[in-house]
DNA sequence: AACCGAAATGTAATCCATTATATTTTGGTT
DNA sequence: AACCAAAATATAATGGATTACATTTCGGTT
């Protein structure tokens, strides 16, 4: 395989102008670039990649780490980051941590090790003193998850409001007992899901009752779990809040096995509004977010860090939508 | 940041002893090995990967050239590749086409630069000569797409012979009008299954009837207006077969949206498995493909290339399964 | 003690593009 | 024609690990 001097050689020029022919074509008289640009064709010359990312110690790639790529969610919030990317000339690695934190620690050394120019984490557990440190001296970005008093360059949507606007719509439907079916509490954006309940409720003066907030996996089979718990109580809830989609549909499930009716006897709303929420029957009452814009936005923000740009904002904060559709009945028009 | 002449002078070592530490520890004598990871500990030395990669025209990174990954399929697939990868120290990134066969020329050059040391294609119509020429230098492995003829290593079920199988089904539960709803013709993969449906009426001896053949694009859209060009017919068929499960579930839809019943009026059966399918109403019957396992063989195959083992089997054809739920009714017990 | 082969370690070349700095060329001005 | 600044090009150092080959050290044998 020809190298730079090869080229140069045949050329009749150093491999400064050959480089230059390259990387700053503007630079180089016509005349000589046109020689050069023979030479690489003659030569069918193909720069060393891996000797460019050595010198400039930057690899235009970036690296993304996700808890699992099997996943309604996180492959169009990927889809997303690629399609920036790509349009920048970065390329797009995987991490995939398996829910293994300690492989997530192993990407962060690729980081630094600059084997990629930058990071996204997808909601992705890790000490936040880490994640600080970290967002000090490299380019990161964290989507999806948006922790609150860290000053680390974060997309995400407001999980708070948006659940409270879910809950809000079932109230507003008439509903008074409101079941919840959480996330891994674990992870903030569960806890700021069940807060958004919460402050619903009160907000409409409904008390909040414990037997009434499950905690669930994201599972479709916890979802169909805790409805099943739900409709075993004396008292049972007359709607039912799910922090995802999926368990919002095993929740659906497990009343239809019931013999009972969704919308008519238990009212169930979901979160994230995933491809299959619209085909699902009943097609589901969902927060939708926007995973794609989510995605481009993060691959942007990362962007202007790698190339030194100061973000005058850090926080960004996606508008989420209610989408309404079957699975709690329609708001009687007034 | 320290490097490896600042270690080998703290340890009083050569540089060459240093990466023998790091290589192949156990050439060095212990005494000398102990200064060596001191010195490293006490530096916090990392060893530049950029350089190494540089050195050694290695990179320990495949790439996964995709259409797209915001499907069902793909991430399944990609997610056994990663898991094999991971085990052998390898890091995956992800190319996507987003259907643009000129960015998949773009991918093929990033493994001509050796950029990355292998490339898995899923599903990509490419060259067929380019992809020969192309797996005679480089390790290479396409998954999903059995081309035949093509004498490069593949992972991939028999289409054929398991849309056969799907067909015969239906044929069993007694159906004689069977109507099919195909994929893009232009791919391989679709014309395979729709040469399955074409043996099996034969093999029942049932006529292949023109207007029960529609081509479709695997959307569910599709599914839904090519299942209603179906009803609309003066002799419509009783059973339809659709190769994938998305356009299955938009050709029941359509069903229902008549009025009518599956499987009861019309049975539908789908080609995938994917996770939804279960989900569904009715669940669908389907074939199911082994995606995991593909992505694991996939990313095994290229290993083996990529460390320079022949292989004596090139082709690996994954047995699918027939998984029976509602869709298309149950077969009776004879 | 002398000697040997094996084991351990060192020396220095190598991979190849980039780029700071130095030098030459160019085109224009007086 | 002489001169100059700007433009174009060349020279050579640089990045850091790897490894073929050379040298030294070691442990054992006679």
């Amino acid at each position: 395989m020809a190298n730079m001097t090869d080229v140069a050689k045949l050329a009749n020029v150093s491999t400064a102008t050959v480089s230059r022919v390259l990387q700053n074509p503007e630079t180089v008289k016509e005349k000589t670039r046109v020689k050069v640009l023979n030479a690489i064709e003659e030569l069918n010359y193909q720069p060393n990649i891996l000797a460019r990312y050595f010198r400039r110690t930057e690899t235009k790639t970036i690296l993304v780490v996700v808890p699992t790529i099997m996943n309604n969610v996180f492959p169009q919030i990927i889809g997303g980051i690629d399609l920036i990317a790509n349009q920048f000339g970065y390329k797009v690695l995987l991490g995939n941590t398996n829910l293994d934190a300690d492989k997530a620690y192993s990407y962060i050394d690729e980081l630094k090790q600059k084997q990629v120019d930058g990071m996204i984490l997808l909601t992705t557990r890790l000490d936040n003193d880490v994640i600080s440190e970290l967002a000090a001296k490299y380019p990161v970005v964290l989507t999806s998850d948006f922790i609150e008093g860290l000053n680390v360059p974060t997309v995400a949507i407001d999980n708070v409001s948006s659940a409270r606007e879910a809950v809000e719509h079932l109230a507003k439907l008439g509903h008074t007992r409101v079941g919840m079916i959480t996330g891994p509490l674990d992870i903030p954006l569960s806890r700021d899901r069940l807060k958004g309940y919460r402050q619903a409720l009160l907000e409409q003066e409904i008390e909040v009752d414990g037997v009434l907030i499950q905690e669930g996996d994201h599972t479709y089979e916890t979802g169909y779990h805790l409805m099943n718990k739900f409709l075993a109580l004396e008292n049972a809830p007359t709607a039912v809040f799910a922090a995802n989609d999926t368990m919002a549909m095993g929740a659906i499930k497990a009343v239809k096995n019931q013999g009972l009716r969704v919308p008519d006897d238990v009212a169930v709303i979901g979160f994230d509004n995933i491809q299959f929420s619209e085909l699902f029957e009943p097609a589901l009452t969902t927060i939708a977010q926007p995973f794609i814009e989510m995605g481009k936005r993060s691959m942007e923000l990362l962007l202007k860090q790698i190339n030194g740009e100061l973000l005058t904002k850090k926080q960004h904060v996606l508008d989420t939508q209610l989408v309404i559709r079957e699975s709690c009945g329609y708001l009687k028009e007034n």
